[in-house]
DNA sequence: ACCTGAACACCGTTCAAGT
DNA sequence: ACCTGAACACCGTTCAAGT
């Protein structure tokens, strides 16, 4: 299940209304209350029935995707354009930190992006995953990353460390610090 | 709080009887459906009115935390022992390992021992960490860590590895490589 | 001192009835 | 085609009444 694949015909005009009121008060109430605010809640700020939340998004992470698209979706443009920056670790770092920034930006959100089984990633998802994939690759081919670096085990680290940024207090050092250490540990033996 | 502080006077004889009906009727559903099993359950399952689950217990931390209480203190030991075996690098890495294996005995359990806050941090999960950290500290005394490295970090990085592990699909050498990989990036440069 | 279980407020999800 | 909101099953938590 791809979760949300837009119908190929539009919307009807009040559908899309709703929608779209469902999404902006699903990001308030994300940002005030973590991924895990209550659906009930979301649906009475938007103005809508709570039937018609479920009829445009089948579960929650189905919302919570529909969300943070755009941020997922810059996630990747980010990368395309990190793909000539140089030294290749460099360009993976930065990277790895907005995917980290990003994760951070809902309490919960960490726990949607990680380790995502292939048959149920959503698309955005899979884009963005898949443009740090590229410059990890790249990192590898120019010998700045061990050779048997394997990809989703950074990308799940990065979530991780956001992870650990949701039940820590505060410390805007604490996360790049993180990341350093994990990718100093995927450097090749010299 | 400190969590099921225990009295000093004993509990009455069925009190006590109750209270470690509760703690194996949560370990079942623990290991069954997550910590985040229902705690309603847990008290019929235990042959109990749920007003005595919250009678023992503050929380649902403070269940979790008495349902792992021996695990922690068997850390504590493990911690205890390892601290003549080298290399300490190699000690350092036992031990997580094991931390790492306790964090995923139920599902969700990683985040009730990431980041505890000094103040409400129970204090078998506190005897853990510092067996942990004793061993850490000795891995950098002894050159094989960096000198600027914060137990708390390895601690809470292990912790989350758990926590991917939570969301991935079981694979037996990913965890240890990922550990292996946090040590590996705290090595000193050399 | 401790236990029971009804009571309350809340939440996710479904679906018959409406437009 | 889409929306509404009542209905259902469930859950955490409290507390008056009991022993």
């Amino acid at each position: 299940m791809t979760a949300t694949a837009p119908s190929i015909r539009p919307l009807r005009a009040d559908a899309a209304r709703n929608r779209q009121s469902l999404v902006d008060a699903a990001f308030d109430a994300f940002r005030r209350e973590g991924v895990h605010a209550s659906l009930d809640d979301i649906a009475k700020a938007a103005g809508v029935g709570s039937g018609t939340l479920y009829r445009h998004f089948a579960s929650r992470d189905a919302l919570v995707l529909a969300v943070i698209e755009g941020r997922l979706a810059s996630l990747a443009e980010v990368g395309a354009e990190l793909a000539t920056v140089d030294p290749p670790i460099q360009a993976v770092e930065r990277w790895l930190a907005a995917y980290i920034d990003q994760a951070g930006t809902f309490h919960g959100l960490a726990g949607t992006l990680v380790g995502p089984k292939p048959e149920e990633e959503a698309p955005e998802c899979h884009a963005a995953r898949g443009a740090g994939a590229a410059l990890i690759e790249r990192a590898i081919a120019a010998g700045q990353l061990r050779a048997d670096t394997i990809a989703g085990d950074l990308l799940d680290l990065a979530a991780a460390i956001a992870w650990v940024g949701e039940h820590s207090p505060p410390d805007p050092d604490r996360m790049p610090r993180l990341l350093h250490l994990c990718l100093a540990g995927a450097r090749p033996p010299r």
